[in-house]
DNA sequence: TGTACATCAGTGAACGCGCGTTCACTGATGTAC
DNA sequence: TGTACATCAGTGAACGCGCGTTCACTGATGTAC
C-alpha cells in the first residue's frame, strides 16, 4: 500500500494519457533544467531521461529524438515570446511611454520565464540543425508581425514594406540583446539593463523622423 | 626513398618547433574546418586531430584541452577583426560614405575570412564555457575601442561616455548580425544584405544628432 | 668535425565511460461484448 | 456488471561506438664537449 487515497487513484484514472501528458511535461522541463549549464548540443537523452524519472528507452515514447524535442521547446518557447507580445501591445501611445513599458514588459517576462528566453537567445545562433532552424522561421515571423504594427503609427505611415522591416528586424535584435543582458547579469542589475535597452531603442526611434528625406 | 629532393629537407632542417608550428597551425585550421558543420562543442579533440594528421595522443603537446584551442581560436579570430577595423578607419568623412564603405570593408572581410567570423558570430552566445567568455571580453574591448573613435566625431563631442558606450555596442551588435546574415545567405545575395545593413546603420546615424536635446 | 647525451613531437595500445538505439518484455489502463 | 482481449507507457539487458586521457615508447632534432 502506498500513502494515496482512493480518491487519489480516482482522479488519476480515466486517463493514460494523462500520465502520458505529465510524463512528457517532465521530458521537457528536465531538458529546460539542463540547458541553463549547457547548449542544447550538449544534452543528451539519457541525461533528460534520467532527470525525468524515466528509462532511456521510454524516452521514444514521446518524441522520435533529441531535435525532435528540441523543436517542441522552440514552439512552446515562441507562445511564452507571443504571449509577451500580446501584453506590450495595448500600451502608451507617446514614444517614451511605449518605449519604457514595452522595455519593462519585456524584462519581467524574462524573469518569469527564463529558461525559455535562454533556450531561444543562445540556440538562435548555437547549432546548425533542426532547431536553429525552427528559431529562424519563428523570429522572422515574429518581426514580420512587429512590421505590420509598426506600419500603423502615424510616423510610419508612408515607409515602404522593406524599411518597416528593416526597422522591425532592428528592434527584435536589440530586444533578444536586452534579453541575454538580462540573463548574463543577475536579476540585481536589471534597472541598469532596461535602463540601457531603453536608450537603444530611443536612438533608433529619434531616427525614424528624419528617415523621410533620406529615403532612397 | 621519398620524393623530397636533398634541398627540401635541408629547408625542414634547422627548427624542431618550426614542424611543431606547422602542426599546430593544422589543428587549428581542422577545429575550424569542422567548425563550419557544428558548433564548437560538437567538435571532438579526437576529430581535429585526425582532420590534422596526427594520433590523438600528440594533441596535448599543443593544447591543454579543446577549451584551450577554442581560447586560441578566439585569439586568432580577434586579430582578423581588429585587422579589419583598422582598415575602415581611414576613410571617406560624410556620414553615408563612411557608412558605405564600412559596411564594404566588413562584407569583403567576411568573405577572406568567412570561418573566423563565423566562429565568433556562432559561439558568442553559443555555449557557456572558455571559449564564448573570450569573445565577450574580447568583443567588450573592441566596442570601447568604437567609442573612443566615435567620440573624436564632431557630431558626438559633447555625448557621455555611457551613452557612446551604447551606439557603440548598438553599432557593434548591428554589424556581428550583418556578419551573420552574409554567412547565411550565399555570397551571390551579398548586394542585398548590404544595403539592408547600410540602412539599419544610416537609420541608427539619423539618431545621433536628435539625441542631445532629449539627453538625460 | 665527431661523439655522446638530452629533448621532445609524435606513436600505439589500452582504459573506462556515456552515448543512442534494438529488442523482447510487463503490467496497468482501455475497450468490446 | 463481468470477462476476455488489445493497447501501449515504461522496463531492462544488450549492442557497438567514439570519446578523453594514461602510459611507456621511438626516433629524429638539438646541444655540449
Amino acid at each position: 500500500m502506498d500513502g494515496r487515497t482512493l480518491n487519489a487513484v480516482r482522479a488519476e484514472q480515466g486517463a493514460r494519457h494523462e500520465r502520458k501528458e505529465r510524463t512528457r511535461r517532465a521530458l521537457l522541463d528536465a531538458a529546460l533544467e539542463l540547458l541553463i549549464d549547457r547548449g542544447f548540443s550538449g544534452v543528451s537523452l539519457r541525461e533528460v531521461t534520467k532527470r525525468a524519472g524515466i528509462v532511456p528507452t521510454a524516452f521514444y515514447r514521446h518524441f522520435a529524438s533529441m531535435d525532435d524535442l528540441g523543436v517542441a521547446l522552440v514552439e512552446e518557447s515562441m507562445r511564452t515570446l507571443r504571449t509577451m507580445i500580446r501584453a506590450a501591445r495595448t500600451e502608451p501611445s507617446t514614444t517614451t511611454g511605449v518605449i519604457r513599458s514595452s522595455v519593462r514588459t519585456l524584462a519581467r517576462h524574462v524573469r518569469a520565464h527564463e529558461d525559455h528566453f535562454r533556450f531561444v537567445t543562445r540556440e538562435r545562433y548555437g547549432g546548425t540543425g533542426p532547431v536553429r532552424r525552427a528559431i529562424e522561421v519563428e523570429l522572422k515571423l515574429l518581426s514580420r508581425e512587429l512590421a505590420v504594427d509598426l506600419a500603423r503609427l502615424d510616423a510610419l505611415r508612408d515607409w515602404s514594406t522593406e524599411d518597416l522591416h528593416m526597422l522591425a528586424e532592428l528592434i527584435v535584435t536589440a530586444m533578444l540583446d536586452t534579453v541575454l543582458e538580462l540573463l548574463d547579469s543577475g536579476p540585481g542589475r536589471d534597472e541598469e539593463t532596461m535602463h540601457t535597452a531603453e536608450k537603444r531603442l530611443r536612438l533608433i526611434a529619434l531616427g525614424i523622423p528624419a528617415w523621410r528625406s533620406k529615403h532612397r
